[in-house]
RNA sequence: GGCAGCGUAGCUCAGUGGUAGAGCAGGGGAAUCAUAAUCCCUUGGUCGGGGGUUCAAAUCCCUCCGCUGCUACCA
Protein backbone atom coordinates (compact mmCIF):
# COMPACT_ATOMS: atom_id res chain seq x y z
CA UNK A 1 0.00 0.00 0.00
CA UNK A 2 1.52 3.58 -1.05
CA UNK A 3 -0.26 6.92 -1.24
CA UNK A 4 0.16 7.39 -4.66
CA UNK A 5 -2.48 7.64 -6.72
CA UNK A 6 -3.35 4.55 -8.70
CA UNK A 7 -3.36 3.74 -12.24
CA UNK A 8 -4.27 0.51 -14.19
CA UNK A 9 -3.66 0.17 -17.98
CA UNK A 10 -4.68 -2.93 -20.19
CA UNK A 11 -4.14 -3.36 -23.90
CA UNK A 12 -6.46 -5.83 -25.02
CA UNK A 13 -5.66 -9.94 -24.39
CA UNK A 14 -4.34 -10.87 -27.78
CA UNK A 15 -6.11 -13.23 -29.73
CA UNK A 16 -3.29 -16.61 -29.97
CA UNK A 17 -4.21 -17.93 -33.65
CA UNK A 18 -2.90 -14.41 -34.77
CA UNK A 19 0.39 -13.77 -35.56
CA UNK A 20 2.14 -10.45 -34.55
CA UNK A 21 1.85 -7.89 -36.25
CA UNK A 22 2.34 -3.59 -36.40
CA UNK A 23 -1.06 -3.47 -34.72
CA UNK A 24 -0.79 -5.41 -31.62
CA UNK A 25 2.90 -3.58 -31.03
CA UNK A 26 0.94 -0.07 -31.97
CA UNK A 27 -1.62 -0.88 -29.07
CA UNK A 28 0.97 -1.92 -26.57
CA UNK A 29 3.52 0.49 -27.59
CA UNK A 30 0.38 3.19 -26.73
CA UNK A 31 -0.18 1.19 -23.28
CA UNK A 32 3.55 1.41 -22.54
CA UNK A 33 4.01 5.33 -23.09
CA UNK A 34 1.23 5.91 -20.77
CA UNK A 35 2.34 3.00 -18.08
CA UNK A 36 5.91 4.90 -17.97
CA UNK A 37 4.40 8.39 -17.95
CA UNK A 38 2.34 7.56 -14.99
CA UNK A 39 4.97 6.06 -13.52
CA UNK A 40 7.57 8.92 -14.12
CA UNK A 41 4.76 10.97 -12.95
CA UNK A 42 4.04 9.52 -9.19
CA UNK A 43 1.65 7.17 -10.29
CA UNK A 44 1.35 3.52 -8.41
CA UNK A 45 0.78 1.76 -12.14
CA UNK A 46 -0.22 -1.46 -12.81
CA UNK A 47 -0.18 -2.31 -16.55
CA UNK A 48 -1.58 -5.86 -18.18
CA UNK A 49 -1.22 -7.30 -21.05
CA UNK A 50 -1.82 -11.06 -22.31
CA UNK A 51 -2.98 -13.77 -24.42
CA UNK A 52 -6.85 -14.37 -25.08
CA UNK A 53 -6.79 -18.44 -25.56
CA UNK A 54 -9.98 -19.79 -25.34
CA UNK A 55 -12.48 -20.55 -29.00
CA UNK A 56 -13.54 -22.57 -31.96
CA UNK A 57 -10.79 -21.13 -33.60
CA UNK A 58 -8.09 -21.83 -31.40
CA UNK A 59 -9.15 -25.37 -30.85
CA UNK A 60 -9.65 -26.50 -34.36
CA UNK A 61 -5.79 -24.82 -35.13
CA UNK A 62 -4.46 -26.72 -32.62
CA UNK A 63 -5.97 -30.09 -34.07
CA UNK A 64 -4.74 -28.94 -37.40
CA UNK A 65 -1.31 -28.67 -35.72
CA UNK A 66 -2.01 -32.19 -34.41
CA UNK A 67 -1.30 -30.98 -30.54
CA UNK A 68 -3.86 -30.36 -27.59
CA UNK A 69 -5.28 -27.06 -28.05
CA UNK A 70 -3.33 -26.40 -24.04
CA UNK A 71 -0.04 -27.46 -25.80
CA UNK A 72 -1.11 -24.96 -29.08
CA UNK A 73 -1.49 -21.77 -27.10
CA UNK A 74 1.55 -22.43 -24.84
CA UNK A 75 3.09 -22.34 -27.66
CA UNK A 76 1.73 -19.50 -29.62
CA UNK A 77 1.22 -16.99 -26.27
CA UNK A 78 4.65 -16.94 -26.23
CA UNK A 79 5.28 -14.90 -29.56
CA UNK A 80 3.08 -12.27 -27.73
CA UNK A 81 5.14 -12.21 -24.58
CA UNK A 82 7.91 -12.46 -26.90
CA UNK A 83 6.92 -9.19 -28.47
CA UNK A 84 6.95 -7.25 -25.21
CA UNK A 85 10.48 -8.33 -24.64
CA UNK A 86 11.29 -6.88 -28.05
CA UNK A 87 9.01 -3.68 -27.79
CA UNK A 88 10.87 -2.94 -24.51
CA UNK A 89 7.01 -3.18 -23.06
CA UNK A 90 6.51 -2.07 -19.17
CA UNK A 91 4.52 -4.65 -18.21
CA UNK A 92 3.56 -5.94 -14.70
CA UNK A 93 1.38 -8.66 -15.58
CA UNK A 94 0.90 -11.06 -18.50
CA UNK A 95 -2.25 -12.94 -18.20
CA UNK A 96 -3.56 -16.03 -19.97
CA UNK A 97 -7.10 -16.87 -20.12
CA UNK A 98 -6.21 -20.57 -19.62
CA UNK A 99 -4.71 -19.94 -16.12
CA UNK A 100 -6.52 -21.38 -13.22
CA UNK A 101 -6.39 -17.60 -11.97
CA UNK A 102 -9.09 -16.91 -14.87
CA UNK A 103 -10.94 -19.98 -14.53
CA UNK A 104 -11.82 -18.91 -11.14
CA UNK A 105 -12.77 -15.50 -11.62
CA UNK A 106 -14.88 -15.44 -14.83
CA UNK A 107 -16.59 -18.48 -13.04
CA UNK A 108 -17.09 -16.68 -9.91
CA UNK A 109 -18.11 -13.98 -12.49
CA UNK A 110 -20.74 -16.15 -14.04
CA UNK A 111 -22.11 -17.42 -10.87
CA UNK A 112 -22.69 -13.68 -9.68
CA UNK A 113 -24.34 -13.19 -12.67
CA UNK A 114 -27.05 -15.85 -11.68
CA UNK A 115 -27.57 -15.20 -8.06
CA UNK A 116 -28.21 -11.94 -9.51
CA UNK A 117 -30.82 -12.87 -12.31
CA UNK A 118 -28.94 -11.60 -15.49
CA UNK A 119 -28.37 -14.36 -17.06
CA UNK A 120 -31.26 -17.57 -17.87
CA UNK A 121 -31.24 -20.34 -20.17
CA UNK A 122 -33.09 -20.45 -23.97
CA UNK A 123 -32.06 -21.81 -26.46
CA UNK A 124 -30.68 -19.86 -29.84
CA UNK A 125 -31.64 -20.53 -33.26
CA UNK A 126 -30.14 -19.21 -36.76
CA UNK A 127 -28.18 -19.47 -39.42
CA UNK A 128 -24.21 -20.00 -38.59
CA UNK A 129 -21.65 -20.34 -40.28
CA UNK A 130 -19.08 -22.95 -38.87
CA UNK A 131 -15.79 -20.80 -41.34
CA UNK A 132 -17.06 -17.46 -39.54
CA UNK A 133 -18.05 -18.65 -36.12
CA UNK A 134 -21.13 -16.27 -36.66
CA UNK A 135 -24.76 -16.14 -36.81
CA UNK A 136 -26.11 -14.73 -39.69
CA UNK A 137 -29.79 -13.04 -40.20
CA UNK A 138 -31.96 -14.27 -43.03
CA UNK A 139 -31.86 -10.80 -44.93
CA UNK A 140 -28.24 -11.10 -44.90
CA UNK A 141 -27.78 -14.47 -46.24
CA UNK A 142 -27.64 -15.05 -50.16
CA UNK A 143 -29.91 -18.25 -51.00
CA UNK A 144 -27.94 -20.29 -54.35
CA UNK A 145 -29.79 -22.48 -57.22
CA UNK A 146 -29.85 -25.54 -54.55
CA UNK A 147 -31.47 -23.82 -51.60
CA UNK A 148 -27.94 -23.60 -50.01
CA UNK A 149 -27.78 -20.41 -47.64
CA UNK A 150 -24.29 -18.33 -47.95
CA UNK A 151 -23.46 -15.50 -45.48
CA UNK A 152 -21.63 -12.10 -47.18
CA UNK A 153 -18.44 -13.58 -47.04
CA UNK A 154 -18.87 -16.14 -48.60
CA UNK A 155 -19.37 -19.16 -46.01
CA UNK A 156 -22.23 -21.58 -46.76
CA UNK A 157 -24.29 -21.60 -43.03
CA UNK A 158 -26.48 -24.37 -41.86
CA UNK A 159 -30.12 -23.72 -39.37
CA UNK A 160 -28.95 -25.02 -35.94
CA UNK A 161 -30.64 -24.56 -33.25
CA UNK A 162 -28.93 -24.63 -29.86
CA UNK A 163 -30.18 -24.38 -26.05
CA UNK A 164 -28.13 -21.39 -25.17
CA UNK A 165 -27.61 -19.16 -21.74
CA UNK A 166 -28.57 -15.87 -22.42
CA UNK A 167 -27.09 -12.23 -20.63
CA UNK A 168 -30.34 -9.47 -19.87
CA UNK A 169 -28.68 -7.19 -21.80
CA UNK A 170 -32.12 -5.49 -23.25
CA UNK A 171 -32.30 -4.70 -19.88
CA UNK A 172 -29.39 -2.49 -19.31
CA UNK A 173 -30.04 0.02 -22.09
CA UNK A 174 -30.95 2.70 -20.64
CA UNK A 175 -28.84 2.22 -17.15
CA UNK A 176 -25.85 2.44 -19.58
CA UNK A 177 -26.95 5.11 -22.00
CA UNK A 178 -27.18 7.08 -18.31
CA UNK A 179 -23.86 5.76 -17.75
CA UNK A 180 -22.43 7.67 -21.02
CA UNK A 181 -23.92 10.78 -20.29
CA UNK A 182 -23.03 10.89 -16.84
CA UNK A 183 -19.21 9.98 -17.79
CA UNK A 184 -18.49 11.85 -21.21
CA UNK A 185 -14.82 10.66 -21.56
CA UNK A 186 -15.65 7.21 -20.79
CA UNK A 187 -15.01 6.87 -24.58
CA UNK A 188 -12.53 8.63 -26.60
CA UNK A 189 -12.11 9.68 -28.95
CA UNK A 190 -15.61 11.59 -29.32
CA UNK A 191 -16.68 10.64 -32.65
CA UNK A 192 -16.14 6.51 -31.60
CA UNK A 193 -18.75 7.20 -28.71
CA UNK A 194 -21.33 8.66 -30.54
CA UNK A 195 -21.48 5.39 -32.86
CA UNK A 196 -21.27 3.72 -29.67
CA UNK A 197 -24.16 5.56 -28.07
CA UNK A 198 -26.28 5.67 -30.90
CA UNK A 199 -26.05 1.93 -31.36
CA UNK A 200 -27.24 1.77 -28.06
CA UNK A 201 -30.13 4.01 -28.57
CA UNK A 202 -31.11 1.69 -31.32
CA UNK A 203 -32.10 -0.80 -28.34
CA UNK A 204 -30.15 -3.54 -27.23
CA UNK A 205 -31.24 -7.55 -27.37
CA UNK A 206 -29.96 -10.46 -24.74
CA UNK A 207 -26.67 -11.60 -25.61
CA UNK A 208 -25.77 -15.52 -26.14
CA UNK A 209 -23.23 -16.33 -23.40
CA UNK A 210 -22.53 -19.34 -23.94
CA UNK A 211 -22.18 -22.56 -26.50
CA UNK A 212 -22.05 -26.25 -26.40
CA UNK A 213 -20.70 -26.75 -30.40
CA UNK A 214 -17.49 -27.11 -29.05
CA UNK A 215 -15.42 -27.78 -25.96
CA UNK A 216 -12.25 -25.28 -25.81
CA UNK A 217 -13.52 -23.14 -23.23
CA UNK A 218 -14.48 -22.12 -19.65
CA UNK A 219 -17.30 -24.18 -18.62
CA UNK A 220 -20.32 -23.15 -17.49
CA UNK A 221 -20.54 -23.58 -13.22
CA UNK A 222 -23.35 -26.12 -12.71
CA UNK A 223 -23.82 -26.76 -16.67
CA UNK A 224 -20.44 -28.49 -18.24
CA UNK A 225 -22.02 -29.26 -21.28
CA UNK A 226 -21.91 -25.13 -21.98
CA UNK A 227 -19.11 -23.29 -22.67
CA UNK A 228 -18.78 -19.62 -21.59
CA UNK A 229 -19.22 -16.90 -24.59
CA UNK A 230 -15.75 -15.61 -25.87
CA UNK A 231 -16.47 -12.03 -25.02
CA UNK A 232 -17.53 -12.68 -21.25
CA UNK A 233 -14.66 -15.14 -20.89
CA UNK A 234 -11.85 -12.71 -22.28
CA UNK A 235 -12.92 -9.07 -20.93
CA UNK A 236 -13.30 -10.47 -17.55
CA UNK A 237 -9.35 -10.74 -17.54
CA UNK A 238 -9.53 -7.38 -16.83
CA UNK A 239 -10.37 -7.88 -13.08
CA UNK A 240 -8.70 -11.30 -13.14
CA UNK A 241 -5.84 -9.43 -13.26
CA UNK A 242 -6.38 -7.79 -10.26
CA UNK A 243 -7.62 -10.88 -8.10
CA UNK A 244 -11.50 -10.69 -8.64
CA UNK A 245 -13.17 -12.12 -6.89
CA UNK A 246 -11.55 -11.10 -4.05
CA UNK A 247 -12.88 -7.55 -3.71
CA UNK A 248 -12.05 -6.71 -0.67
CA UNK A 249 -10.10 -3.68 1.36
CA UNK A 250 -6.49 -4.25 0.86
CA UNK A 251 -7.04 -6.27 -2.29
CA UNK A 252 -5.69 -5.29 -5.75
CA UNK A 253 -9.17 -4.63 -7.17
CA UNK A 254 -9.75 -2.39 -4.48
CA UNK A 255 -6.56 -0.57 -5.45
CA UNK A 256 -6.96 -0.29 -8.92
CA UNK A 257 -10.71 -0.97 -9.89
CA UNK A 258 -12.76 1.15 -10.85
CA UNK A 259 -9.37 3.50 -11.98
CA UNK A 260 -8.99 1.50 -15.22
CA UNK A 261 -8.33 2.37 -18.78
CA UNK A 262 -8.69 -0.33 -21.78
CA UNK A 263 -6.33 0.86 -24.75
CA UNK A 264 -8.46 -1.30 -28.23
CA UNK A 265 -8.22 -1.06 -31.48
CA UNK A 266 -11.92 0.19 -33.03
CA UNK A 267 -12.83 -3.64 -33.87
CA UNK A 268 -13.47 -4.52 -30.29
CA UNK A 269 -14.68 -0.90 -29.12
CA UNK A 270 -18.45 -2.30 -28.35
CA UNK A 271 -17.16 -5.15 -26.77
CA UNK A 272 -15.65 -3.08 -24.23
CA UNK A 273 -18.27 -0.24 -24.18
CA UNK A 274 -21.40 -2.13 -24.38
CA UNK A 275 -21.22 -5.56 -22.98
CA UNK A 276 -18.29 -4.95 -20.81
CA UNK A 277 -20.15 -2.06 -18.45
CA UNK A 278 -23.20 -3.94 -18.64
CA UNK A 279 -21.92 -7.94 -17.38
CA UNK A 280 -19.58 -5.50 -14.78
CA UNK A 281 -22.70 -3.51 -13.63
CA UNK A 282 -25.08 -6.64 -13.54
CA UNK A 283 -22.69 -8.17 -11.51
CA UNK A 284 -22.52 -5.17 -8.91
CA UNK A 285 -19.32 -4.07 -10.14
CA UNK A 286 -18.03 -0.80 -11.39
CA UNK A 287 -17.39 -0.21 -14.94
CA UNK A 288 -14.08 1.14 -15.94
CA UNK A 289 -12.88 4.88 -16.29
CA UNK A 290 -11.54 5.09 -19.87
CA UNK A 291 -12.00 3.09 -23.08
CA UNK A 292 -9.96 4.45 -26.20
CA UNK A 293 -10.46 3.05 -29.58
CA UNK A 294 -7.30 3.88 -31.79
CA UNK A 295 -7.54 3.53 -35.05
CA UNK A 296 -5.64 0.89 -38.31
CA UNK A 297 -2.82 1.34 -39.91
CA UNK A 298 -2.16 0.91 -43.68
CA UNK A 299 1.20 -0.05 -45.23
CA UNK A 300 2.22 2.75 -48.04
CA UNK A 301 -1.45 3.48 -48.82
CA UNK A 302 -2.96 -0.25 -48.76
CA UNK A 303 -4.87 -2.26 -46.32
CA UNK A 304 -2.99 -4.80 -44.49
CA UNK A 305 -3.57 -8.10 -45.13
CA UNK A 306 -2.28 -11.55 -45.31
CA UNK A 307 -3.13 -12.45 -49.42
CA UNK A 308 -1.28 -9.04 -50.17
CA UNK A 309 1.77 -10.29 -48.01
CA UNK A 310 2.43 -6.71 -46.83
CA UNK A 311 1.94 -7.49 -43.03
CA UNK A 312 4.36 -5.53 -41.35
CA UNK A 313 6.05 -7.86 -38.75
CA UNK A 314 7.10 -5.42 -35.77
CA UNK A 315 10.77 -7.53 -35.52
CA UNK A 316 11.14 -6.08 -38.97
CA UNK A 317 10.65 -2.90 -38.36
CA UNK A 318 13.23 -2.72 -35.18
CA UNK A 319 16.00 -4.19 -36.68
CA UNK A 320 15.71 -1.97 -39.67
CA UNK A 321 14.90 1.60 -37.99
CA UNK A 322 15.67 0.57 -34.30
CA UNK A 323 13.60 0.34 -31.39
CA UNK A 324 12.98 3.84 -30.31
CA UNK A 325 12.76 5.46 -33.78
CA UNK A 326 9.64 3.18 -34.09
CA UNK A 327 8.09 4.07 -31.18
CA UNK A 328 8.46 7.42 -32.20
CA UNK A 329 7.13 6.75 -35.22
CA UNK A 330 4.38 4.96 -33.94
CA UNK A 331 3.09 7.22 -31.67
CA UNK A 332 3.91 10.68 -33.56
CA UNK A 333 2.89 10.07 -37.16
CA UNK A 334 -1.22 10.00 -36.77
CA UNK A 335 -3.40 11.44 -34.56
CA UNK A 336 -3.96 9.06 -31.65
CA UNK A 337 -7.63 7.93 -32.40
CA UNK A 338 -6.96 8.40 -36.18
CA UNK A 339 -6.18 5.78 -39.10
CA UNK A 340 -3.08 6.38 -40.42
CA UNK A 341 -0.67 5.01 -43.34
CA UNK A 342 2.66 3.80 -42.50
CA UNK A 343 5.20 4.44 -45.37
CA UNK A 344 8.92 3.83 -45.33
CA UNK A 345 9.46 6.94 -46.45
CA UNK A 346 7.45 8.84 -44.23
CA UNK A 347 9.36 7.25 -41.33
CA UNK A 348 12.74 7.79 -43.04
CA UNK A 349 11.77 11.33 -42.79
CA UNK A 350 10.81 11.70 -39.48
CA UNK A 351 14.02 10.01 -38.30
CA UNK A 352 16.34 11.79 -39.75
CA UNK A 353 14.43 15.74 -39.64
CA UNK A 354 13.01 14.87 -36.26
CA UNK A 355 15.39 12.48 -34.31
CA UNK A 356 18.70 12.77 -35.63
CA UNK A 357 18.91 16.34 -36.78
CA UNK A 358 16.41 18.14 -34.90
CA UNK A 359 17.11 16.39 -31.24
CA UNK A 360 20.23 14.19 -32.10
CA UNK A 361 22.14 16.83 -33.63
CA UNK A 362 21.18 19.25 -30.93
CA UNK A 363 22.68 17.29 -27.80
CA UNK A 364 25.53 16.81 -30.23
CA UNK A 365 26.54 20.35 -31.10
CA UNK A 366 26.19 21.97 -27.15
CA UNK A 367 27.88 19.05 -25.40
CA UNK A 368 30.97 18.54 -27.95
CA UNK A 369 31.45 22.51 -27.34
CA UNK A 370 31.42 21.66 -23.16
CA UNK A 371 33.90 18.63 -23.89
CA UNK A 372 36.26 21.14 -25.72
CA UNK A 373 35.76 24.22 -24.30
CA UNK A 374 34.47 23.49 -20.49
CA UNK A 375 36.87 20.65 -19.05
CA UNK A 376 34.07 18.18 -19.64
CA UNK A 377 32.31 19.14 -17.26
CA UNK A 378 28.75 20.71 -16.97
CA UNK A 379 29.43 24.86 -17.22
CA UNK A 380 29.05 27.07 -14.44
CA UNK A 381 26.26 29.76 -15.34
CA UNK A 382 26.56 33.19 -14.72
CA UNK A 383 23.19 35.40 -14.68
CA UNK A 384 20.25 34.43 -17.18
CA UNK A 385 19.22 37.04 -19.62
CA UNK A 386 15.64 37.06 -21.16
CA UNK A 387 16.79 34.97 -23.93
CA UNK A 388 18.03 32.25 -21.30
CA UNK A 389 14.80 32.51 -19.35
CA UNK A 390 12.50 32.09 -22.59
CA UNK A 391 13.97 28.56 -23.47
CA UNK A 392 14.10 27.60 -19.56
CA UNK A 393 10.71 28.82 -19.34
CA UNK A 394 9.31 26.54 -22.38
CA UNK A 395 10.98 23.89 -20.90
CA UNK A 396 9.00 23.97 -17.90
CA UNK A 397 6.07 24.84 -19.45
CA UNK A 398 6.12 21.19 -20.61
CA UNK A 399 5.37 18.95 -17.79
CA UNK A 400 1.82 21.01 -17.66
CA UNK A 401 1.19 20.61 -21.60
CA UNK A 402 2.37 16.77 -21.23
CA UNK A 403 -0.35 15.96 -18.41
CA UNK A 404 -2.89 17.27 -20.33
CA UNK A 405 -2.49 15.86 -23.70
CA UNK A 406 -1.69 12.70 -22.29
CA UNK A 407 -4.78 12.52 -20.38
CA UNK A 408 -6.54 12.35 -23.32
CA UNK A 409 -3.77 10.13 -25.14
CA UNK A 410 -3.27 12.92 -27.57
CA UNK A 411 0.89 11.11 -27.65
CA UNK A 412 1.34 12.83 -31.52
CA UNK A 413 0.50 16.74 -29.37
CA UNK A 414 2.62 15.39 -26.17
CA UNK A 415 5.28 14.94 -29.00
CA UNK A 416 4.68 18.13 -30.86
CA UNK A 417 5.09 19.95 -27.81
CA UNK A 418 8.39 18.05 -27.08
CA UNK A 419 9.38 19.00 -30.32
CA UNK A 420 8.36 22.61 -30.47
CA UNK A 421 10.86 23.20 -27.44
CA UNK A 422 13.53 20.57 -29.74
CA UNK A 423 12.75 23.70 -32.01
CA UNK A 424 13.46 26.51 -29.81
CA UNK A 425 16.64 25.06 -28.82
CA UNK A 426 18.12 24.82 -31.57
CA UNK A 427 17.19 28.52 -32.57
CA UNK A 428 19.02 29.88 -29.22
CA UNK A 429 22.25 27.83 -29.95
CA UNK A 430 21.97 29.89 -33.43
CA UNK A 431 21.33 32.82 -31.92
CA UNK A 432 23.29 32.90 -28.99
CA UNK A 433 26.65 31.08 -31.09
CA UNK A 434 28.48 30.06 -28.18
CA UNK A 435 31.16 29.13 -30.64
CA UNK A 436 32.02 32.93 -31.36
CA UNK A 437 31.20 33.56 -27.61
CA UNK A 438 34.60 31.22 -26.76
CA UNK A 439 36.82 34.03 -27.75
CA UNK A 440 34.73 36.95 -26.32
CA UNK A 441 33.17 36.35 -23.59
CA UNK A 442 33.86 32.40 -22.27
CA UNK A 443 31.46 33.15 -19.04
CA UNK A 444 28.56 34.05 -21.30
CA UNK A 445 29.39 30.77 -23.25
CA UNK A 446 29.31 28.45 -20.51
CA UNK A 447 26.36 29.84 -19.27
CA UNK A 448 24.42 29.61 -22.79
CA UNK A 449 25.94 25.51 -22.84
CA UNK A 450 24.44 25.27 -19.46
CA UNK A 451 21.02 26.74 -20.25
CA UNK A 452 21.13 24.28 -23.43
CA UNK A 453 21.92 21.10 -20.87
CA UNK A 454 19.07 22.19 -18.05
CA UNK A 455 16.22 22.33 -21.37
CA UNK A 456 17.61 19.28 -22.63
CA UNK A 457 17.76 17.95 -19.60
CA UNK A 458 13.82 18.47 -19.35
CA UNK A 459 13.30 17.14 -22.40
CA UNK A 460 15.16 14.28 -22.50
CA UNK A 461 13.30 13.45 -18.88
CA UNK A 462 10.05 13.99 -20.19
CA UNK A 463 10.37 11.82 -23.75
CA UNK A 464 11.30 9.17 -21.69
CA UNK A 465 7.97 7.71 -21.87
CA UNK A 466 8.16 7.40 -25.60
CA UNK A 467 11.76 6.55 -26.07
CA UNK A 468 13.26 4.96 -22.74
CA UNK A 469 16.41 3.56 -24.34
CA UNK A 470 17.68 6.69 -26.54
CA UNK A 471 16.68 9.23 -23.36
CA UNK A 472 18.20 6.91 -21.15
CA UNK A 473 21.71 7.73 -23.13
CA UNK A 474 20.77 11.37 -23.42
CA UNK A 475 20.66 11.55 -19.61
CA UNK A 476 23.47 9.41 -19.24
CA UNK A 477 25.36 12.03 -21.33
CA UNK A 478 24.04 14.64 -19.28
CA UNK A 479 25.13 12.74 -16.29
CA UNK A 480 22.11 12.86 -14.42
CA UNK A 481 21.38 10.24 -12.07
CA UNK A 482 19.67 7.63 -12.26
CA UNK A 483 17.50 8.13 -9.54
CA UNK A 484 16.79 11.51 -10.53
CA UNK A 485 14.74 11.26 -13.96
CA UNK A 486 11.13 10.81 -12.72
CA UNK A 487 9.28 14.38 -12.56
CA UNK A 488 9.00 15.05 -9.17
CA UNK A 489 13.66 15.62 -9.84
CA UNK A 490 12.76 17.67 -13.04
CA UNK A 491 13.51 20.78 -10.82
CA UNK A 492 16.85 19.44 -10.12
CA UNK A 493 19.06 21.33 -11.72
CA UNK A 494 22.22 20.05 -13.27
CA UNK A 495 25.42 20.89 -10.93
CA UNK A 496 27.76 22.60 -12.00
CA UNK A 497 31.27 21.28 -12.47
CA UNK A 498 29.76 17.53 -12.81
CA UNK A 499 32.00 15.45 -14.99
CA UNK A 500 30.94 14.51 -18.25
CA UNK A 501 31.24 11.77 -20.59
CA UNK A 502 32.22 12.19 -24.08
CA UNK A 503 29.49 12.79 -26.30
CA UNK A 504 28.42 10.40 -28.48
CA UNK A 505 25.17 10.11 -31.15
CA UNK A 506 22.32 9.33 -30.05
CA UNK A 507 20.09 8.95 -33.03
CA UNK A 508 22.05 8.30 -35.92
CA UNK A 509 20.78 9.29 -39.77
CA UNK A 510 18.90 6.43 -41.68
CA UNK A 511 20.58 5.76 -44.91
CA UNK A 512 18.48 3.69 -47.05
CA UNK A 513 20.53 0.78 -48.38
CA UNK A 514 19.88 0.03 -52.31
CA UNK A 515 17.62 -2.77 -52.25
CA UNK A 516 14.90 -4.40 -54.44
CA UNK A 517 11.47 -2.86 -55.28
CA UNK A 518 10.35 -4.51 -52.28
C1' G B 1 -31.60 3.23 -46.97
C1' G B 2 -30.80 5.53 -41.80
C1' C B 3 -27.32 8.05 -38.42
C1' A B 4 -22.48 10.45 -37.97
C1' G B 5 -18.15 12.59 -39.94
C1' C B 6 -14.82 14.40 -43.62
C1' G B 7 -13.41 17.23 -48.26
C1' U B 8 -8.15 23.88 -46.60
C1' A B 9 -0.90 24.93 -50.23
C1' G B 10 2.47 19.25 -54.12
C1' C B 11 1.88 15.76 -49.33
C1' U B 12 -0.04 15.26 -44.05
C1' C B 13 -3.07 18.25 -41.41
C1' A B 14 -4.42 22.79 -37.76
C1' G B 15 -7.78 26.65 -37.93
C1' U B 16 -15.37 26.90 -36.26
C1' G B 17 -17.56 34.63 -37.69
C1' G B 18 -13.30 39.56 -38.37
C1' U B 19 -7.72 40.79 -43.59
C1' A B 20 -5.88 32.23 -45.14
C1' G B 21 -1.79 28.72 -41.12
C1' A B 22 2.05 24.66 -39.56
C1' G B 23 5.29 20.58 -40.70
C1' C B 24 7.41 18.10 -44.87
C1' A B 25 8.61 18.97 -50.11
C1' G B 26 10.38 23.33 -53.63
C1' G B 27 13.45 28.21 -54.18
C1' G B 28 17.11 31.92 -52.11
C1' G B 29 20.49 33.39 -48.25
C1' A B 30 23.46 33.15 -43.45
C1' A B 31 26.48 30.54 -40.29
C1' U B 32 30.30 26.69 -39.61
C1' C B 33 29.65 24.36 -32.79
C1' A B 34 27.30 19.75 -34.81
C1' U B 35 25.09 13.46 -37.19
C1' A B 36 26.48 17.81 -44.99
C1' A B 37 23.19 18.83 -39.30
C1' U B 38 21.25 24.29 -37.94
C1' C B 39 19.11 29.28 -38.59
C1' C B 40 16.67 33.18 -41.59
C1' C B 41 13.75 34.62 -45.86
C1' U B 42 10.59 32.80 -49.65
C1' U B 43 7.25 30.30 -53.91
C1' G B 44 2.53 28.05 -53.35
C1' G B 45 -4.42 27.78 -51.82
C1' U B 46 -10.89 31.60 -55.74
C1' C B 47 -10.50 26.82 -47.89
C1' G B 48 -15.04 20.31 -52.95
C1' G B 49 -19.31 23.04 -56.44
C1' G B 50 -23.60 26.31 -56.07
C1' G B 51 -26.99 29.28 -53.23
C1' G B 52 -28.30 31.88 -48.62
C1' U B 53 -27.78 34.60 -43.57
C1' U B 54 -24.35 38.65 -41.96
C1' C B 55 -21.16 44.94 -42.00
C1' A B 56 -18.01 40.40 -42.28
C1' A B 57 -17.99 32.93 -43.56
C1' A B 58 -12.98 28.12 -44.40
C1' U B 59 -15.94 29.04 -39.96
C1' C B 60 -23.56 29.47 -39.55
C1' C B 61 -27.95 27.60 -42.90
C1' C B 62 -29.70 24.98 -47.57
C1' U B 63 -28.40 22.07 -51.68
C1' C B 64 -25.27 19.16 -54.98
C1' C B 65 -20.77 16.13 -55.74
C1' G B 66 -16.99 12.90 -53.71
C1' C B 67 -14.99 9.95 -49.63
C1' U B 68 -15.22 7.44 -44.70
C1' G B 69 -17.30 5.20 -40.27
C1' C B 70 -21.46 2.88 -37.60
C1' U B 71 -26.04 0.21 -38.50
C1' A B 72 -25.25 -6.64 -32.67
C1' C B 73 -22.87 -11.36 -31.12
C1' C B 74 -17.42 -11.14 -37.93
C1' A B 75 -10.90 -10.76 -32.08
Amino acid sequence: MSGRPPFYITTPIYYVNDVPHIGHAYTTIACDVMARFKRLDGFDVKFLTGTDEHGQKVEKSAKAAGIDPQAFTDKVSQNFRDLTGLLNISNDDFIRTTEPRHVTSVQALWRTLVENGEIYLGSYAGWYSVRDEAYYGEDELRTDDQGRKFAPTGAECEWVEELSYFFRLSAWTDRLLAFYEANPSFILPPGKRNEVMSFVKGGLKDLSVSRTTFDWGIPVPGDEKHIMYVWLDALTNYITAIGYPETGEGTPYAQYWPGAMHMVGKDILRFHTVYWPAFLMAAGLQPPTRVFAHGWWTVEGEKMSKSLGNVVAPAELLEKYGLDQTRYFLMREIPFGNDGDFSRRAMVTRINSELANGYGNLAQRFLSIIQKNCGAVVPTPGPFTEADNALLDAARGLLATLRAELDVQAFHKALDALWVVVGDANRYIDEQAPWALKKTDPARMATVLYVLAEAVRRVAILTQPFMPGAMAKVLDLLAVPEDARDFAHLDQALVPGTPLPPPQGVFPRHVEEAEGAA
